[in-house]
RNA sequence: GGGUCGUUAGCUCAGUGGUAGAGCUGCGGACUUUUAAUCCGUAGGCCGUGGGUUCGACCCCCACACGACCCA
């Protein structure tokens, strides 16, 4: 069989055993102390070829790397090597080589090799090292997918990381570098304030923290049934009663739910909790918090600035979930807005549900949702849903225009949040008027560009009104809600012992990379997202 | 869950109801300043899987698998 019939792994194992001959192993080791190559570059990127010469012939630099490129001139080889932070090409002639040169054949791309020699550069200008000795440190058998045309199949980018990272760098790459300015920046903020970092249990006995699906795990010797956690919540909250006034987490959680372009069943939250603070101040830290990531994120990477379709820029927007309302129906639906009437229309709120489930063009599933809320509160959610959040990118934005600006929708009815601190009744009263029908929480989301980034309340410390909501859950769940929550009597246990006054959150990680760095799937943000088996 | 699109050489992609195509990669050769090097030669395919229609299917039909996008 000829070479040109021998499969290209086939074809490389052979030129292993070359390297072999050659007293080589395939898989060395042990190269020395190396030079990086971002090091090389910057030291000498604004010599000229005469200062070269005159005042760095005697320079000498050990490099190592994947060889990512190679021309083949006869006697000249230029090969360009890439390492885990910079690419500088090597000038291998055949008279500076001497009998290594030969091996030069049995090199390919893909292959990581060892170079030692002085910088030079090359008649087109480029900075280059005259290799003076060579070392072939591991052999790939298999071919790097094309510099040139990348790895456009993202199937093979998300399965084959690594030979996407390759392919597609630096870019896949400064995605991740990223992530890690980020999460960094997010850890400095806490630390800076004297936050105490901590890791919960990601196996709980109980549903809880969040209304979601969960997974199920066993146990095999306590033979017990287990589930992942949906949110870290009720744990850093029962650090609160044991006195660490600010407790925060940056940890994996589990949902087990659709896999879309924003949602992979596991991901990265952020919660923290902090004594004597409301919603109100977390408003603030949150700006805060997101804009000081960012500011790390551009002096690193400024060009992750371009292109942006929304602005950070402070303060940002607080609206009323009722008011939000209220601004989407009057831009576009005005017929609904006086029926509305800025949620006086909740005094007889299953009229006004009739007039909604009436309106023109809403789908048959949104009717249904409608046709389900059993109380006002969760009218005011649903009507919330389906008709202001998906619009806020387009309601509240720049003085020009320009931008979408980030939104904090406040007061989530009580019906809808199970979790966060009723409205004083004073506050209520002075908000809403006295009677109003519906009962609000100490709550926000925070929506950027439209999606939703994060979910902070005051939270609530009476255990008795949280036995209540529990017991709530557990209705909902007799009524086949599989995102509701088990009645967690340790938890009430440790509300009984008093919990200070506190303001909790938490934020998706990976939404918050994905909106600074300008990705559109969170598995572009995700380095090994869930995929089914490859079949 | 619903809809649309996709799956062809190692990679990126064309393609027509009648023997399967290009560029890059690979292999052989030339070349001591290349930058997607260039030039000459050459190899490489169960056209996602399984059924069906047809004299004949990569192409038309059905199902399935995997993926992408949109909607819920």
């Amino acid at each position: 069989m000829t070479d040109s019939h021998r499969s290209i792994d086939e074809v490389r194992r052979a030129k292993a055993d070359a390297w072999r001959a050659a007293g080589h192993l395939a898989f060395g080791n042990d190269p020395g102390e190396l030079h990086p190559i971002a090091t090389v570059s910057a030291a000498h990127k604004d010599h000229d070829v005469a200062t070269l010469d005159r005042d760095h012939a005697g320079a000498e630099y050990r490099v190592a790397g994947r060889i990512i490129a190679m021309r083949d001139t006869g006697k000249l080889v230029f090969a360009k090597l890439r390492d885990g932070g910079g690419e500088i090409q090597l000038f291998l002639s055949a008279k500076e080589l001497g009998a290594t040169f030969a091996l030069l054949k049995e090199l390919d791309m893909g292959d990581i090799v060892m170079a030692v020699g002085r910088p030079m550069r090359t008649r087109a200008g480029e900075l280059s090292i005259m290799v003076r000795s060579l070392r072939p440190l591991s052999k790939s058998y298999r071919p790097i997918p094309s510099e040139w045309y990348g790895l456009g199949e993202v199937e093979t980018r998300y399965r084959q990381r690594y030979a996407d990272m390759i392919a597609n760098h630096p870019d896949v790459g400064d995605v991740f570098r990223a992530r890690a300015i980020i999460v960094r920046a997010l850890r400095a903020w806490f630390d800076e304030r004297d936050f105490i970092e901590v890791e919960t249990p990601t196996l709980q006995t109980m549903r809880g923290g969040a209304n979601a699906k969960p997974f199920n795990t066993h146990h095999n010797a306590l033979d017990m049934d287990l589930y992942l956690r949906v949110a870290p919540e009720l744990y850093l909250k029962r650090l609160i009663v044991g006195g660490m006034d600010r407790v925060y987490e940056i940890g994996r959680v589990w949902r087990n739910e659709g896999i879309s372009t924003r949602h992979n069943p596991e991901f990265t939250i952020l919660e923290f909790y902090q004594a004597y603070a409301t919603y109100e101040v977390l408003m603030g830290e949150t700006e805060e918090l997101v804009t000081d990531a960012d500011a790390k994120l551009l002096a690193r990477y400024p060009k992750y600035a371009d292109g942006r379709s929304y602005s950070l820029a402070r303060p940002w927007k607080r609206v009323r979930m009722l008011d939000a309302i209220t601004d989407a129906l009057e831009r576009r639906a005005p017929a609904l807005a006086a029926q509305w009437a800025k949620g006086e229309g909740l005094r007889a709120w299953e009229a006004t549900r009739e007039v909604f489930m009436a309106a023109e063009g809403l789908q048959k599933d949104h009717r249904e949702y409608l046709r389900k809320c059993s109380a006002p509160g969760e009218l005011v959610y649903a009507l919330y849903e389906l008709f202001a959040e998906h619009h806020l990118v387009e309601d509240y934005r720049t003085a020009d225009g320009s931008q979408s600006v980030p939104v904090f929708v406040t007061d989530y009815p009580f019906d809808v949040s199970p979790l966060a601190r009723k409205k004083d009744a004073d506050k209520q009263a002075a908000q809403y008027g006295e009677g109003f029908p519906v009962t609000f929480t100490d709550r926000f989301e925070l929506f950027v560009e439209g999606r939703e980034l994060a979910n902070a309340f005051s939270e609530l410390n009476d255990p008795d009104d949280q036995a209540e909501r529990f017991r709530a859950q557990l209705v909902n769940r007799e009524k086949g809600d599989d995102e509701a929550m088990d009645f967690d009597a340790d938890y009430i246990r440790a509300l009984s012992y008093g919990m200070p006054p506190t303001a909790g959150f938490g934020l998706g990680v990976d939404r918050l990379v994905m909106l600074l760095t300008g990705q559109k799937s969170i598995r572009d943000v995700v380095l090994f997202p869930l995929l089914r088996p490859e079949t």
